[in-house]
DNA sequence: CGTATGACGAGCC
DNA sequence: AGGCTCGCCATAC
């Protein structure tokens, strides 16, 4: 598990977000255990299977946005593109204003809370 | 083995 | 307030 690859590592923490929630990509990497890899969990996404599948398990990237609370522009998108992931979050429940924003202050997901 | 790249982030101008 | 630069980290080449 020590060899276990980062990416692994970072899908397996995306797919903890629950459904109607967004995390940013520094959460993400905070929770990963890269207080400092945002970009290498942008990395680790940007390297998911078209079907976003892993192991038989639907990586929910969709969900992981930027500590701005707007859909990361990948310049093109090969997937679809900025409007496609708003289009998911919206069916999911997310709020996602025209220019592609969303308040984190109601859908950040705060799992990384420990619960008292 | 050194350089370049990128779905980020925080700070500075 | 808005935009630009520098820093960080793990891959790709």
């Amino acid at each position: 598990m020590a060899d276990e690859r980062i990416f692994l590592k970072i899908w397996r923490t995306v797919t903890r977000v629950p459904r109607g929630r967004v995390a940013t990509y520094g959460q993400i990497a905070l929770m990963t255990g890269l207080p400092r890899g945002a970009r290498t969990v942008g990395w680790a996404l940007r390297a998911l299977p078209g079907d976003g599948r892993v192991g038989g398990v639907k990586v929910p990237w969709h969900r992981v946005i930027n500590a701005r609370g707007a859909i990361s522009d990948r310049g093109g998108a090969g997937d679809g593109g900025i409007g496609r992931q708003a289009a998911v979050l919206r069916r999911e429940g997310v709020a996602v204003s025209p220019d592609g924003r969303i308040r984190l202050g109601r859908y950040l997901w705060r799992g990384d809370r420990r619960p008292s």
